[in-house]
Parts: structure tokens; C-alpha cells; sequence
DNA sequence: GTGCGGATGAACT
DNA sequence: GTTCATCCGCACT
């Protein structure tokens, strides 16, 4: 096991953490089933000067607590009443900075993940799409502000399991009331990988 | 207490 | 390309 250590997450620019977390693993434990995923796609929400994130301004409130807290814990939030959105928290305490994960290339069972997503066959949706891949790895709002150095939830550097991981960004995704910092390329995905929700933007 | 809308995905036409 | 499922969080009264 090689954990990404606490320092990792400690840092203030998230979109150069966001392009760091392409090519690690992430683990969820749920009692003794195990998945895992290799991250493909992210993007980058930059605290209170970040009109796209749920903190901007220094809105503080019971939801966005979570992103206030020290760099190192997982940020898990309801979307649109169905969907559950994962994010890694980084940056010191107060310091709201978050980093969405949007795609997972699966690496370990695969099985569990076919039966969390009801599926009977492989296809990229299975982990493309930040809801999608949540429901995956049986990921929910029971997971949220876990310590991402805990044995429920938790990140990998296993070196390079991505063949030419080439590095691709863009403006992201559904965050159109966010004006002008919707156009902001703080999107980030691995170019040709199969898992990864929307290529063509 | 009430009302509105969202960092989406799937199933449609 | 369009529609809809589905409900918590947030702002306001």
C-alpha cells in the first residue's frame, strides 16, 4: 500500500493538485468489499474566489463545512436529489478548496461494481460521470468528511498505470451559472481514455 | 415553514 | 437534442 500521505493534500493550488490526482487510485472499503479505480477525470474548485464552488464568497454553511476543514478528507454531496458527487479535499483548514473526481478507470471489482450499477456487461458509463462512478464505488453521503488516510476511503500512488497519460484540459462541466469562471479550463481528464465522461469538449 | 434549483444520468424522440 | 426522475440544501418569510 502506498497512501498518498498527508502532505499531498495540504497544498493551495488546487488545479495543479487536480492534474496530480490523474493516474492515482482510489479505494473505497464498504465492510469486506473492496473496489478500486484508477482517477482519469477532475476538476478543480477554487474556495471562496471560485464562483462555480459551493463556497464562494466564504459561504460557510452546513454543506459546505466540509470543504473548510484540512486538506485530506473526502467531500460527498447530493446532486439533483439522485446523484452522489465525490470530492478530495486539499489546501490547510480554512482554505475551501476541493477537487471533483468526474471519471474512473475501474481497477479492482468489477463485479461489485457491475451489481452497484445494475449492470450485466463492461461499458465505459460504468465509472464515466461523477455520479456514475460514486454509485460505483458504493459511495454516499455516509462517506462524507472521511479522513482519505482511513481504511473506508482512501487514495493510492501505484506509478504508472496509465500508458502516455497526456494531460488535457478544458472548461468544466454544468457550471454555466458560474459566468465567467465557467469558462475557466480547470477541467482535467487523460486524452483518449475511456473513461472519460464528455471527450469532445 | 415554504419554494426553488442543482458540479447528473438515462431514456427517450 | 430533449425530458424527466427525485430531494436535499439554501435563501427567504
Amino acid at each position: 500500500m502506498a497512501k498518498l500521505p498527508f502532505s499531498f493534500y495540504q497544498g493551495t493550488d488546487v488545479n495543479l493538485l487536480a492534474q496530480q490526482l490523474l493516474g492515482k487510485v482510489l479505494y473505497t472499503r464498504l465492510g469486506d468489499e473492496i473496489t478500486a479505480g484508477i482517477i482519469v477525470e477532475t476538476e478543480a474548485y477554487k474556495g471562496v474566489e471560485d464562483r462555480a464552488s459551493h463556497a464562494y464568497g466564504g459561504r460557510l454553511t452546513n454543506r459546505t463545512q466540509t470543504m473548510y476543514e484540512r486538506g485530506g478528507i473526502s467531500y460527498v454531496y447530493l446532486c439533483y436529489g439522485i446523484h452522489h458527487l465525490f470530492n478530495v479535499v486539499t489546501a490547510p483548514e480554512g482554505v475551501p478548496h476541493a477537487v471533483l473526481v468526474r471519471g474512473l478507470e475501474p481497477l479492482q471489482g468489477l463485479e461489485l461494481m457491475l451489481a452497484r450499477r445494475k449492470m450485466l456487461v463492461l461499458k465505459p458509463n460504468l465509472t464515466a460521470g461523477p455520479g456514475a462512478l460514486a454509485m460505483a464505488m458504493g459511495i454516499d453521503r455516509s462517506l462524507n468528511a472521511k479522513d482519505l488516510l482511513g481504511d473506508e476511503i482512501w487514495l493510492e500512488d501505484q506509478g504508472a498505470l496509465l500508458s502516455e497519460p497526456e494531460i488535457v484540459s478544458c472548461p468544466r462541466v454544468g457550471v454555466d451559472y458560474a459566468g465567467e469562471h465557467a469558462l475557466l479550463p480547470w477541467r482535467y481528464y487523460v486524452k483518449g481514455n475511456r473513461y472519460v465522461s464528455k471527450p469532445n469538449r
